[in-house]
DNA sequence: GATAAATTTCTGCCCGTTAACAATTAAGTA
DNA sequence: TACTTAATTGTTAACGGGCAGAAATTTATC
């Protein structure tokens, strides 16, 4: 409403230079005391807020942290999220978030528009992106972080697991459990760990000599229900399939519920596993065989990575954080 | 790590002055298309991104518009989170995401903090607020939505539902169904929306003569491990409860999940309710009793309120996008 | 070829803040 | 008292672009 009051304001209204109060504003202690109080007295009377724009242009420096991620509603990445919002604040910095969609155009278009606020650090999700994106990130000054998987050479840091390993480790798994007649349940075509785990899965199943029954990759969010319909489709083209993999908790918990709908016996008529280790797959009647991803670790590590490199401090370029085959009794 | 190359660069390098190359940028059609043209080629080469730092400074205008959410694990605000954004980008705007945990304290804590970036417009959750959040609301000139919660009167916009409303409906149903021993698990005490069904549903029920056997808020994540701890508590202390209302669908996911466990009938032997209507709970074997609500709608119709208010087009000072009580079979 | 219309340039000044340097004041010392 | 030294406070010039208005240039029209 009111114009806004600037640091001239509250200068004027002081008694004393701008250069004094942008100094108060800062808690530089050169200032005396005695000017501090006063100055600060007068800021809250006066209701200023430093405005960062001009803050950040003369500086050349922001707080903002650019992050750009595929998805919010996918719980893996809003836990990611969480993990980099979490770590970021202690260093007084602040994420600007962009969904993705797991689209490519939409992530150059997004860190395009993010870096013209000149961020103090790019996070943003895998490996592939657009020459555009590439290049842009490779000429910045600032850190870059991939995270999730870390197959590959990162542009700058990367943080994450590697999803082709624990795709095989899965595949492994079930193969040495006795199935033999393997379905795979994956979304998201565009989603790139979720087809690298695919293609992992498929390889190793192929390694010793297995194969998929019927091997599908659709397109459309792998939720819930998705999973349902999913394996209902699966069962159809392939009734004696033995055990499915999904690509995703989420859908994993859909394919369960259609088994017992259905009155499939889990896993002795159909065996399922899922991909992330979400807890809520773990309080199935049977927690569900899956593979454990840290996922908030991954958003904190990439944050506190990305204090570490603005401190001067030497950063690791490349941090596995690993993964881990919960057994469940799904599988 | 090359210096950044800015709008005077440019101009030097397609041999134009800085005012047409800035006409290019905003895409001011004054400019013949074969200069345009030209422009965009050099800047494309340049990997020239604007400063909108600058820019924003000088039109004491950005296109960032605060969102303040309690939380981005629970589904539902990320599914308004995604509302906002997706709609938001049609009008050229971006979300920066703040997570308040619930604490106003956070609440206000954030909200100065984006403020000082000239935010084009806020967002945030509830009513509630602390004075000084309150005070800043009320004297900025950029329009405030609060969200999910329309009791009462919103400081400049509103869009929602009656809370209270849906938790009495929900309370009537259950009754009309002839159940009489209610149990009630709510969690975060200090989510208000949450709190306020809280009571709403307690205070139908004794409108009507009954009362609940075990009124119980605690102060955890209402998550799905939560809702099936919380559900062994309840029965243990009063175990001839006959239907159980959750403050949340995912949490009422849980007590779904004991009851098989324990080989219980839903809703024979205890009913469940929710609330959200999140698709998941549609697909359990017996779909959820529970009342659904339109979060993705809310965070879209207060984006997009925020676009007309922006461009001059009146709008509802509160809208209430109301509920809908779907009649599942777990009670 | 003259005149009008469409483009493009130029020149300042402004946005609100900060870094670097300069100036002032107070305190301490010989 | 004069002279250093340290502690404070002030001044100036960016930071990168936007906007305004007048002047200069090019292009189209008759």
């Amino acid at each position: 409403m009111a114009a806004r009051t600037t640091l001239k304001d509250v200068a004027r209204a002081a008694g004393v230079s701008q250069m004094t109060v942008s100094r108060v504003v800062r808690g530089d202690t050169v200032v005396s005391l005695r000017t501090r109080e006063h100055v600060a007295r007068v800021i809250g009377n006066m209701g200023y807020v430093p405005n960062k724009l001009a803050g950040s242009l003369a500086q050349a420096y922001s707080n903002q942290v650019a992050v750009l991620i595929p998805s919010l509603v996918n719980n893996v990445f809003a836990s990611v999220l969480a993990g980099i919002t979490e770590e970021l604040e202690k260093g007084g910095y602040n994420p600007v978030v962009g969904v993705t969609e797991y689209d490519l155009r939409k992530e150059e278009a997004q860190l395009i528009s993010m870096m013209s606020w000149r961020p103090a650090a790019v996070i943003l999700a895998n490996l592939v992106h657009t020459d555009r994106t590439r290049s842009i990130l490779e000429n910045t000054s600032v850190p870059v972080v991939e995270i999730m998987d870390i197959r590959g050479d990162p542009i700058d840091l990367g943080v994450g697991l590697d999803h082709e390993a624990a795709a095989a480790a899965l595949a492994d798994y079930l193969m040495d459990r006795g199935y033999q007649r393997f379905g795979y349940l994956g979304w998201q075509a565009n989603d790139f760990a979720a087809a690298a785990r695919f293609r992992a899965f498929r390889a190793r199943l192929e390694t010793r000599g297995y194969g998929l029954v019927a091997p599908d990759v659709y397109d459309a969010p792998p939720d819930l229900p998705a999973g349902k319909k999913g394996l209902e489709m699966l069962l159809s083209v392939a009734p004696k399939t033995e055990a499915v993999a999904y690509s995703n908790d989420t859908a994993a918990m859909g394919g369960v519920n259609l088994c017992l709908e259905l009155g499939m016996r889990i896993p002795d008529d159909l065996a399922i596993a899922g991909f992330s280790g979400l807890r809520m797959a773990q309080c199935l009647p049977q927690p569900l065989t899956t593979i454990r991803t840290r996922r908030r670790d991954i958003g904190e590590t990439a944050a506190r990575n990305i204090l570490k490199r603005l401190s001067g401090t030497p950063v690791d370029r490349k941090v596995d954080l690993g993964f881990e085959l919960i057994k469940g009794l799904s599988a």
